[in-house]
DNA sequence: GTGAAAGCGCTAACAC
DNA sequence: GTGTTAGCGCTTTCAC
């Protein structure tokens, strides 16, 4: 069986509180004490029960990182960093996946996680809403991590995902591209609403270009077949787009495989461009290029911000904004065409 | 505040005893009873606190599942399976993903988790011994998943990769290749040791083919970077193969872009396979042929395994095979020469 | 600086 | 069938 304070406190030969305070590094102990009650820790192989521990104090150490969709194309970079940043303050992290069908983002299930976690992570294009709610509602600190965030009085560590987009086509038109369409946007927005469909629509309207209405197709999902669906339409217009902006990686690789199979070639023919930088478009024929976001950043701040209203819950609301960098690779090669 | 046992009670007119006993499904309950205390939780939204529940009963409801390596192919998959799998035995799950690097496999560190944790499965090409026997040790449930599972007195649900890997190499073989490499050897192994390199020896055998040591090389991980360095090597050799098997699905993908590097047609000039079935190698260029492994069957298993022995600690041990089949794709299409 | 004792919310003997 | 109560292991006033 496990030892308890308990065991602890009698070999050591002092009371549970004494061991207690040592083990939770409270200041006000003799050296000597505390060398006894150590040496009976490290005898005994104790380690605090961490359920007693939450049961009493109502904290669990513990932080939820929730993905609500499949399109956070860099989720898994997020994850790991996230989870080395929250490790470093000393907190756990629970990831919580969840595709659009799954309700995880019904309010019930929300606060019932809630209850095991000391604050919560929301990572989406859109944080659902009814998901940041119900977590306020329960009084649990959140904080939305890399997304568009227009929601109201939350910490929110954003992207600027309208100027992301607009640098990604702006490097399209560098490369001498045109007839630039886009895939990804959400099936219910409207150009007005859509930070990066606004992004898109800025940078052609710099370069002195319309946007044209066929040139902008939704992807209710961000996989690959998603991507792949989508260039297949775009790719039989009559005036065929000579480069493709996708909103992230997984649909580009859908559409760069949609590309070859209409014998057409990437970048000769039509240039293909994603958002997230995955591991697979380095790997992909050809490389994939992207635009890259700063998870380490986004995944630092956000831990610092939760940690901060865990100890401050009423601290003023602070938005940072997360740099991203263009990533050029031979999928918009200028020089083969 | 969250509402307790003890409000429900008293709403409810009976004690926290008849409350518990309508919470766990008790029998012996009268039917307007019940429904008085039915209507008090649901009037209170009562929901039982784990942690209280766990300090009492020792037990969590959580299962854990370990992924030592980089090198499980399938993980993805198999993580959703048994998340599935164990939500229909209620239970929960948590993923220990971890590096080689990492110390999730130091003994400390593991039961230190598995206090957390009702039960463990340990998914990996060669469970790491001391993980095992720590948790073992602290009387954890464990069943391996998916691995060679040489290892004694344990529950285990492995997959046949030694033949695995000689149907891969008999479908290389079918589709004419001769000169047939492969990637992914662990450093330390020996042939005779290796089931999956056994197979590989297997079938060139079979077929009338010696093999030829330089065709054999080594992965330290299962990373595209893995295979794209092996590949290399291997495609830079005077007799230069015709075919390379890789032991999983990345390496693989890796390959057949240091085969495309090098110059060369993959499945013209060079057959590329891998394990696992990843997403990804049904949208590279060519696709990727492959040995897919049945994941729902490995979860739904292993997690059959683990609840069993949670409530049967003495049962006797067990152990089952998971299906594997050969999935031919566009990398080792014979008709492409 | 250290100890005694109450209680976090729940389950499970045991009594009725 | 239902109620009373002890106690899981911990933190934390409150005395000393």
């Amino acid at each position: 069986m496990a030892s308890t304070l308990k065991d602890v406190a009698r070999v050591a030969g002092v009371s549970v509180k004494t061991v207690s305070n040592v083990v939770n590094g409270y200041p006000h102990v003799s050296a000597e004490v505390r060398g006894r009650v150590e040496a009976a820790i490290a005898q005994l192989d104790y380690r605090p029960n961490v359920f007693a521990r939450t049961l009493r104090t109502g904290r669990t150490g513990v932080l939820a990182l929730v993905l609500p969709d499949g399109d956070v194309p860099y989720a898994d970079d997020l994850a790991r960093e996230v989870v080395r940043a929250a490790g470093n303050q000393g907190y756990r992290v629970v990831i919580e996946q969840a595709g659009p069908d799954d309700d995880a983002s019904s309010p019930s299930l929300a606060d019932a996680r809630a209850m095991s976690v000391d604050g919560v992570l929301v990572s989406a294009p859109v944080a659902p809403a009814e998901l940041v709610e119900a977590l306020a509602a329960a009084g649990r600190p959140v904080v939305l991590v890399g997304g568009e965030a227009r929601q109201g009085h939350c910490d929110r560590v954003t992207v600027d995902v309208a100027r992301a987009a607009e640098d990604a086509v702006g490097h399209l038109l560098r490369a001498g591209r045109r007839r630039i369409a886009a895939i990804g946007a959400y099936p219910t927005e409207t150009a007005a609403t859509a930070p990066r469909t606004a992004g898109y629509h800025r940078a052609l309207r710099r370069a002195g270009l319309a946007p044209v209405p066929g040139h902008l197709l939704p992807a209710s999902r961000h996989r690959r077949a998603d991507g792949y669906g989508a260039a297949r339409a775009l790719l039989a217009q009559p005036g065929r787009p000579d480069a493709i902006f996708c909103y992230s990686d997984p649909l580009a690789i859908g559409a760069m495989r949609a590309a070859f199979d209409a014998g057409l070639r990437v970048p000769a023919d039509v240039a293909v461009m994603g958002v997230g930088d995955i591991e697979e478009g380095r790997y992909s024929r050809p490389t994939l290029s992207t635009v890259a976001i700063d998870t380490g950043f986004l995944a630092r701040e956000a831990v610092a911000r939760v940690t901060a209203r865990i100890d401050q819950p009423d601290a003023a609301v602070a938005v940072v904004t997360a740099p991203h960098t263009v990533l050029p690779r031979e999928s918009t090669d200028a020089t083969v065409r």
